[in-house]
RNA sequence: GGGACCGUAGUUCAACUGGUUAGAGCACCGCCCUGUCACGGCGGAAGUUGCGGGUUCGAAUCCCGUCGGUCCCGCCA
């Protein structure tokens, strides 16, 4: 049909006869001449249609708009000098029609145009809703193949590693903790329910009991929770699994692998050994897991100088178990006023919404504190110059505090910090600010349902912890850190792995620590247990968000924008309009019953 | 489940503080135009202002409800 496309096109293809087919991106019709540019996956080119080339080819012409689907035949011609277009690689050659095939029409006004510079102004739910004219565009088919590449990039890395791809079951178990599940139900056994993998998690620990000792994946998961612009219903992750291995050597490997596509991808070298944060120095010193590192204002601790100077608010902060804890804003004295920080202010919104009761402030000028004066009347000068040293404040900085439920203050001054780096611009865009987070607690206290729930998920193993046995262990397990590392890229979280437990004991106990019964570890994780009781090797690995890493990679502001066909916020496919109803006939082979009302 | 913002022609936007017949670019239809490239010129058609209710002499504009969309919290690694 045809024998070439536009990008393909040069100067040596001058007085060639070829074919192309494509789009009509575009026509400018002079009366005379009309000009077409004709767009295909590769590129454009003009062509040119005239009366002398034959009355009906020219009519025929005259009929095309824009998206119209053609095949054209004709000899491809130098343009005339000044009619160069520089803005095109094919802007010096256009081909001048012999014959003309109409393939398809299109039968009304386009939803939106498909021409690239109106792209940033169509509303996501139209591109959703006809994503194949959106795809059309081309900008978000270069998404799909840069996400291809990566993809590419990470197989021929792991293959080289000698790691193996195997395909996990999308049907499987529905487990508890971590997210909800999507069920499927089970016509052969009917009652019962499949469910979506979260993960292959499980799957990719049997493969490495099963002797495989290296696997990967490119793998779909799915979580049945609300969205985020980074957070879709289902899906993808690279994940991968080792045997024998120690932690520094998955972390290292898979710096490795990330350094590759970085550089494969986007042609950047990142020398520098990825720098490494205890989770407890996140916290206290970023109040979040996944500090964005490309700028400063680090929380600072100011409960010994600020708990007993006899402020009420401060006292009952430290007294209670909570803290006191500032972030500095560099001429925050003249960049943020009062107004934004006091009740009804964004900034104090901000801190409000995180849980915050309030937020205290100190403007320093010159030598002196400017604050309220219940903090201020009760500062001596050993207090002030504390302050200063500890919060680093000079001449026109803005401190604010906030004091009460670690947790809270944490949450809040984080927030806090996000917000003020965004809306002052302090935010170095060009950084690539990649951090390991390592040593996280096993555990997190719940405390509304009373009991411990698991920081990553209940496979991960304890940091120094033998098993000799059960009492030893409740102690020992539920403070303990585990073997565990994110990825963190800006402030966002890449990935996360861990060394799992590979002892069947160790696993039962994790498992009564999350509170469950043994009843019902045999039930739900009975074949785990078996399998670790039959000579599994110690093993751990990693799992990124491919999504993420491709919309980091594209500088996109969604995983939308790198998926063909994403669901909207409501988890619902605008183009198919799926979720839907399914027949009566269907549900009840199932035995599936509708209560809601419709 | 909660909060914020948004919804006007096929599309992107405008319409001041509530005030004539809701305008413009692109697209569409008709006519003209032989070197344009976001071609140009003249003309035309195109609207239940998401939907429903309320306030008012008068509502795109204000209020309430509802539907749809985006961002966020909760939830989720």
């Amino acid at each position: 049909m045809r024998n070439k496309i536009c990008e393909e096109l040069n100067n040596s293809d001058i007085g060639k006869l070829v074919n192309l087919c494509g789009w009509v991106d575009r026509r400018r019709d002079h009366g005379g001449v009309i000009f077409i540019d004709l767009r295909d996956h590769s590129g454009f080119l003009q062509i040119t249609i005239n009366p002398d080339d034959g009355a009906s080819l020219f009519k025929q012409a005259e009929t095309l708009r824009n998206e119209t689907v053609i095949r054209v035949s004709g000899i491809i011609h130098e343009r005339p000098k000044d009619s160069i277009n520089k803005n095109l690689s094919t802007g010096e050659l256009e081909l001048k029609v012999k014959d003309l095939h109409i393939l398809n029409q299109i039968k009304n006004n386009l939803p939106f145009p498909v021409s690239i510079h109106d792209y940033e102004n169509t509303k996501e739910e139209l591109r959703l809703k006809y994503r194949y004219l959106d795809l059309r565009r081309g900008k978000l088919l270069e998404n799909l193949k840069t996400r291809h590449k990566i993809i590419k990039v990470a197989r021929e890395y792991l293959d080289n590693y000698g790691f193996t791809e195997v395909e996990t079951p999308l049907l499987t178990k529905s487990t508890p903790e971590g997210a909800r599940d999507f069920l499927v139900p089970a016509r052969l056994s009917n009652g019962d329910f499949f469910a979506l993998p979260q993960s292959p998690q499980l799957f990719k620990q049997l493969l490495m009991v099963g002797g495989l000792d290296r696997y990967y994946q490119i793998a779909k998961c799915f979580r049945d929770e609300d969205l985020r612009a980074d957070r879709q219903p289902e899906f993808t992750q690279l994940d991968l699994e080792m045997s024998f291995v120690s932690e520094e050597e998955i972390i290292s490997f898979n710096e490795k692998l990330i350094k590759k596509i970085w550089k494969d991808i986007l042609n950047i070298n990142l020398k520098d050994a990825f720098p490494r944060m205890s989770w407890a120095d996140a916290i206290n010193n970023y109040g979040t897991d996944r500090p964005d590192t490309r700028y400063k204002m680090l929380l600072k601790d100011l409960g010994e100088v600020l708990g007993n100077i006899g402020f009420n608010i401060f006292t009952k902060a430290v007294k209670s178990g909570g803290c006191i804890k500032s972030i500095t804003i560099a001429g925050g004295n003249s960049s943020i006023s009062n107004v934004r920080i006091k009740p009804g202010g964004d900034i104090f919104q901000v801190a409000q919404d995180a849980g915050a009761g309030g937020l205290a402030f100190i403007r320093v000028k010159g030598h002196e504190l400017e604050t309220i004066g219940a903090i201020k009347d009760n500062l001596n000068q050993e207090n002030i110059s504390d302050i200063l040293r500890i919060t680093e404040a000079k001449d026109g900085d803005l401190i604010l505090l906030g004091a009460g439920d670690t947790k809270i203050v944490n949450q809040s001054l984080d927030r806090i910090r996000q917000y003020i780096a965004k809306n002052l611009n302090l935010i170095a865009k060009e950084k690539w600010n990649f951090l390991w987070i390592t040593d996280f607690p096993m555990f997190e206290r719940n405390e509304e349902e009373n009991r411990y729930e698991a920081l990553h998920h209940p496979f991960c193993s304890p940091k120094n912890i033998k098993f000799e046995n059960s009492e030893k262990f409740r102690k020992g397990i539920e403070g303990s850190t585990a073997n565990a590392y994110d990825l963190v890229l800006n402030g966002l979280e890449l990935g996360g792995g861990s060394l799992r437990i590979h002892e069947a004991e160790m696993q039962k106990e994790v498992l009564r620590t999350v509170g469950l019964t043994d009843q019902e570890i045999d039930e739900k994780f009975g074949f785990l247990i078996e399998a670790l009781e039959m000579g599994a090797p110690p093993h751990g690995g990693i799992a990124f968000g491919l999504d993420r890493i491709t919309m980091l990679i594209l500088g996109a502001d969604s995983i939308r924008e790198t998926i063909a066909f994403p669901k909207n916020q409501q988890a619902k496919c605008l183009l198919t309009q799926a979720p839907a109803n399914v027949s009566k006939s269907q549900l009840k082979e199932l035995d599936i019953e509708i209560t809601i009302d419709e």
